[in-house]
DNA sequence: CACCTCCGGCTAATACCATTAGCTTTCGGG
DNA sequence: CCCGAAAGCTAATGGTATTAGCCGGAGGTG
């Protein structure tokens, strides 16, 4: 091998810098090769092309997503599990509000893997309530749903008014726990 | 005035058009400007750029939103009104997943208000649950986040598994129900 | 040690897109 | 009947992705 300064993977860290300092509209090949030291074409030794880059992004992204709340979720189980995922969520998201953005749910099947490692996520904090596997895949669809979406709204500044974005997710956590029962 | 042929309104029928035949991606303004029969630039007489195209196409999809249901409201309170809201978004969303898809949640001042338009009609369905000011914002937001999160996951295809999502979706409408007796 | 191969970089070229400048035409009102 | 403004046009610029083809060095092989 020769020259191994560059990756994919390095590539995808370099694209993340940039989407965290500039927002997802400033992921551009040309940037990012720039800020890789490196011309252009050169990318694509690494990567087919945007599409795919956009692609690898979004995976390390819910890959992340992934691990955190699966880390918030150990050692507790039912209600104080839900409750730790979704404020795990959140705090990613928080956190870093233009790597959610540029999540993209494309065709690609490594997204939808990365989006399957998620659900398992999901699915494992829902254990403890013990429900048959239809209705476990059914409650996570809509956990799932609820987290993503305040996720981005928050993450694209979707709320307008004033009150304390706190509270609203406290009250959707409850809400959540409160279907969970039925 | 001369040669009404063209307005911004009618720019925005074209891409609304395009958008539900090609995707979002194929949004641009050479794609529109054909379409129409007119030399790209020739949009710049109706439209200031491609920013201001998306956040006019975004207003219009979230009026028509809006519109779809706040009819489903009317007539309905409570319960039934929750869920009739809903079952509308859900309905939108499938109809025209792509015209969803392209929604962006700009800055731009015009998108926040066809939000805030949005959201009022989701305070009006709130009304029979007769909760204070601060607190129906709060469920208010709840209840989009939960519809939204779900609308984009189905229009973009994040959801993989086989189960029906008609079934999904009943579960979070129970869901949202359930927390707003809290 | 010399050689050969392959990998990862490069430059050049193409095509598409958004945007601006400035010209032309066409209508409608005085 | 004329004139001004609105709405179209062409030409030009700059940025982007993508492809083709060249080049040099690292590493293994004789």
């Amino acid at each position: 091998m020769a020259r191994a300064a560059l990756s994919a993977d390095a590539v995808v860290d370099v694209a993340l810098r940039l989407v965290d300092e500039e927002g997802p509209a400033a992921l551009t090949l040309a940037a990012v090769a720039s800020r890789a030291g490196v011309a252009t074409p050169s990318l694509y030794k690494h990567v087919r092309n945007l599409a795919e880059l956009r692609a690898l992004v979004s995976v390390r992204v819910m890959d992340e997503l992934a691990e955190r709340t699966g880390r918030a979720v150990l050692g507790r189980s039912a209600d104080e599990a839900i409750r730790a995922l979704m404020l795990a969520w959140r705090a990613y998201v928080v956190a870093h509000p233009h790597r959610y953005s540029a999540v993209v749910q494309a065709a690609e099947p490594m997204v939808a893997q990365a989006g399957d490692r998620l659900v398992a996520i999901v699915l494992a904090a829902l254990r403890a309530y013990g429900l048959e596997d239809s209705d476990a895949i059914h409650a996570a669809r809509c956990l799932r749903a609820a987290a993503h979406g305040f996720a981005v709204l928050e993450a694209e500044n979707g709320f307008q008014l004033p009150e304390e974005l706190d509270e609203s997710y406290d009250l959707l956590i409850r809400m959540v726990i409160a279907g969970l029962r039925t």
